[in-house]
DNA sequence: AAACATTGTTATATTCCATAGCATTGGCCG
DNA sequence: CGGCCAATGCTATGGAATATAACAATGTTT
């Protein structure tokens, strides 16, 4: 492939006078960038970041939002439902929800025939927030689909992705 | 790590309108399933899942083997370039390159004309090593392509990807 | 020489994620 | 019914990754 046996430190000798105090140039990254698991983790870190930045006056994080989007979508369900469609542990979902009822986004209702369990359902706050935040994220997709190059890379790269899940 | 069930049953669409007491079944995802972090992230746990099942025998970790790479390809750089080159903070590096050495698979030379620097250098054994992690990364890569669809596939999914990055 | 920047390092806090264990409740089966 | 096991929410805790601050030694600039 691209990355196997290629490059030998092309580095070898400086053709001019060695002076080794200088000009550290460009690293060979070929190595790294035909790796996929690399790829999508730098790609992934990037769009997080930049989430994280665009909802940091909202206060809100990337897993809070797709509980919110999940309940909204889904309301009356059970903790771990909401949590195991998300692939969240149900103790940590513990903290991520008790955040959000805090917050006055979400309630816990009791569950109808199983005292053990707590329905999730938004609040009319909660709601409007959610609101909010797609709208926010609205733009930042948008921002996302024109770093890609139009809908039709979007779609490609959704499928893609979808096929590694 | 839990996945997401993809293929889920079928939601039964039940004319007789609402009962709460029901059967739990799906739930709807399809708010998560076009936002292109949350499929970034699903998409790079599945694969760095796999990558820490594969390498866990030879007790390497991503982070690692995306160091010997870059050490291989750009032997005598500085911790710091290296770092740099992968977006990891220089404190949190240092961690990462000891035990490395601990293990015997690179070198921190005195870097010629800085008495600050180590220059990186893979060792006789650290490059053998490499060649082995690279021969099973090998096989990875492969099992990711054919769940790709194919090559065509694979160098889309990298073009998009750096275009995010 | 003095001031400042870089390099490697240590220490530390934070956040995310995983496991273990608990009390309560539900389901099941004799 | 009683007894056993599973599920649910929860707490506590540890590990790993990541971010920041500070430091000594060294390099660079003024």
């Amino acid at each position: 492939m691209e990355y196997n046996n290629v490059c030998q430190p092309r580095k070898t000798e400086n053709p001019m006078g060695d002076d080794l105090t200088n000009v550290s140039d460009a690293l060979r990254t070929d190595a790294t960038t035909g790796i996929l698991g690399y790829r999508l983790r730098r790609a992934q870190l990037s769009v997080f970041q930049r989430f994280l930045q665009v909802f940091e006056e909202m206060r809100l994080r990337p897993a809070e939002y797709s509980v919110l989007l999940l309940i909204a979508d889904n309301p009356g369900r059970k903790q771990t439902e909401i949590a195991d469609a998300l692939g969240i542990k149900r103790a940590n979902f513990v903290t991520l929800i008790h955040a959000l009822q805090a917050r006055g986004f979400l309630e816990r209702r009791a569950a109808a025939g199983d005292r053990r369990a707590n329905a999730l359902h938004l609040t009319e706050e909660g709601v409007q927030f959610l609101a909010a935040a797609r709208a926010r994220h609205e733009d930042m997709e948008q921002q996302l689909l024109d770093q890609l190059g139009g809908e039709a890379s979007r779609s490609q790269l959704l499928m893609l992705l979808e096929r590694l899940g």
